[in-house]
DNA sequence: ACGAGAACCTGTTTGC
DNA sequence: TGCAAACAGGTTCTCG
């Protein structure tokens, strides 16, 4: 589901109708998601306020009171939702978790296919924690540049397309936003990852921070399971080049758009385009 | 150690 | 039209 844009989208749709607020009560549905709620989940956030909606990657960081946090991935089909205000059939199936705030408000997380997941973490140990400790750097961030690229991708054997998805490495980046990125810099998803050096690292470094910034300020991309946080739905995936566009025309040589399958999961690519 | 593939789920789209 | 197969934005685990 949702890579880093469409993160990043809920994380500004929530922080404004979140922080400040308190939560009253946690409505838990079910014991699991994709991995079991941490114990006590419901209890050990009731009554706390939420300081802060962060984002790491692609997960949500809902910083609470006394130095919890409340770690949040949205898996595939994971969204959040205020009750009442649309999507009632997403959630009335699927709402795992209610979290009632004290302004009345009912804040659902729901998740059809249920590979999202949350934790809890306490303050001053995210270091440690499972899902955060082995995260590579943020492509948005400082860090990240054409140099850097070409030292993380020394010595990978794997194609390009896996490494970009491999989160140790950089994370964030998901299936669409691969493509595209590999698209824009003219780069083989097939071509192996440490053949990539010098000016070619530049280009992909460009691409994957400009794909990324697009699709941010365009309020994320919405396929059908994703719907920003404030109900307006993003409209980037208007402007994909190649994602989900086999056999249609490359936007820039006309040739066809392929489609091939790597490590399982579809890529789409411009054969002639993309060396 | 590292990379590829399977597994985890349900809903929607595609193809016969 | 109906039904089965294929496919979907992610991560973790296992196996070679």
């Amino acid at each position: 589901m949702p890579e880093l844009p469409e993160v990043e989208t809920i994380r500004r749709g929530l922080e404004p109708r979140l922080t400040g607020r308190r939560i009253l009560r946690v409505e838990l549905n079910r014991p699991d998601l994709r991995f079991p709620f941490p114990a006590n989940f419901a209890r050990r956030i009731k009554g706390r306020a939420i300081l802060s909606v962060e984002r790491r990657a692609k997960y949500l960081l809902f910083g609470l009171e006394n130095g919890l946090v409340l770690l949040s991935h949205l898996g595939m089909s994971g969204r959040y939702g205020f009750a009442g205000e649309q999507q009632e059939r997403h959630e009335g199936k699927h709402g795992h978790v209610v979290f009632h705030l004290d302004n009345g408000a009912k804040l659902i997380y729901s998740d059809p296919r249920r590979f999202g997941f949350m934790d809890l973490i306490e303050a001053g140990s995210q270091a440690d924690n499972r899902f955060l400790r082995d995260l590579g750097i943020e492509p948005l961030g400082n860090q990240f540049s054409g140099p850097w690229l070409a030292q993380a991708l020394r010595g990978r054997r794997s194609p390009i397309k896996a490494a970009l998805l491999d989160q140790r490495i950089v994370a964030g980046l998901g299936n669409i936003y691969v493509c595209e990125a590999l698209f824009r810099a003219g780069l083989s998803p097939r071509r192996l990852a440490n053949t990539l050096a010098g000016a070619r690292t530049e280009r992909l470094a460009d691409a994957v921070r400009a794909v990324l910034e697009a699709a941010i300020a365009a309020g994320g991309s919405s396929l059908r399971d994703f719907a920003a946080a404030d109900g307006g739905l993003g409209y980037f995936q208007h402007g994909f080049d190649v994602y989900d566009r086999e056999g249609e025309a490359c936007k820039r040589c006309n040739k066809k758009i392929q489609r091939i399958v790597q490590s399982g999961r579809s890529t789409f690519f411009c054969p002639k385009c993309q060396r």
